[in-house]
DNA sequence: TCCTCATAGTCAAGAAAGTGACTAGTCAGT
DNA sequence: ACTGACTAGTCACTTTCTTGACTATGAGGA
């Protein structure tokens, strides 16, 4: 029951349609969530017979018609009545890290290649969310912005835990890799 | 198919018995992955099927009997190639990220709430990671027992990420408590 | 004696999430 | 005319995860 919560949140500051949020929530720039386009589809359909949220026909010219969609008033009360619960803390669940735990007993250099690979990945993806920050955040600094600028806050906040997710995510790719390497040269008879 | 593999990594170094590996993986230790008792013991179940794991009844006096496990030649080629298989990169996915994007359009009071709660959980977290790597790294400095440690430093490095994501968790709640903080004063006539 | 806790493990059912394939229209190139 | 890419949305199926209950045994405390 969290994916739900996701969609109204993604909805909360603008219309969309189930193709936008799908867009909104693709690798890449999802900032707090991820699901594919069938499971959006799927919950709007949910959330609009329970009255959640309210779904408008757009016409278009030149591309297809499409519903967007916007929280009503009963959704905003579920979105409250969630965020009244505890939220349930959740666990770091990466193969990476998996494969890192049976490090001593895998071959070193498949492994750099993973890590390798999550490096460059973690290092493109904190740079998009830096670009995502420095658009929301328009000319203000960030201590301005977020004191007394006039946008949303929380879609920043929540990019920002996403750009600091990745960038530690690539710092400790960067640091198993050194120590991958330098016991491999230790025990081919370094130091 | 990454529960499989986290179940394999975990019974590399010692044999365990299913009750043992739900224990390493409950809430709390689990520093590379988590899974209920349930799940263990039917992924066990059909790891053992299939040969990749061997089990063996051992007797007990004072207590229930237990099935250990340990992992056959096949199951260590079954993780070489799940290593050597590209890793997909998983995403942050917690409730409270999904509360934050909400921030604009909830209640200050009821988030203040959850996040101080956040807070508590990563710090203890965090500082149980920390004991436990203490342990792992026995006398040693970091950098010695990362370099010359006799033991495994897999499961080091894992934990190491455990705590670094718990400390990132709790530096970000306090931050986007501060800002809560500061806009609520702002807005109410403050500055 | 009874109660609770820890060890050790299992069954059944359901919700949530993920995969693959597919329709249908428009536009830009080649 | 054909190809590929983008917008917009849907169907069917499978895997994975979660919930709740349940069976045993033994140890320690009120």
């Amino acid at each position: 029951m969290a994916l739900r919560h996701a969609v109204l949140a993604a909805l909360l500051d603008e219309e969309l349609s189930g193709y936008q949020v799908t867009k909104a929530f693709a690798a890449g720039v999802a900032n707090f969530w991820h699901a594919l386009p069938q499971q959006v589809y799927a919950e709007l359909a949910k959330l609009e017979k329970e009255g959640l949220v309210a779904g408008r026909e757009v016409v278009q010219e030149g591309r297809p018609n499409k519903r967007v969609f916007r929280v009503t008033g009963e959704g905003l009360a579920e979105l409250e009545s969630f965020a009244s619960a505890a939220a349930k803390p959740s666990f770091l669940r990466e193969d990476l890290l998996v494969q890192v735990q049976a490090a001593d007993h895998l071959d070193a250099g498949v492994l750099i290649e993973r890590l390798t690979e999550r490096y460059a990945f973690a290092e493109a993806k904190a740079a998009l969310f830096e670009e995502q920050l420095h658009r929301m955040r328009g000319g203000l600094d960030e201590a301005d912005f977020l004191l007394r600028g006039a946008s949303r806050v929380g879609p920043y906040l929540t990019c920002r835990r996403g750009r600091d997710f990745e960038r530690a995510n690539r710092d400790w790719c960067r640091e198993v890799m050194e120590v991958l390497r330098a016991r491999g040269a230790e025990g081919r008879g370094g130091a």
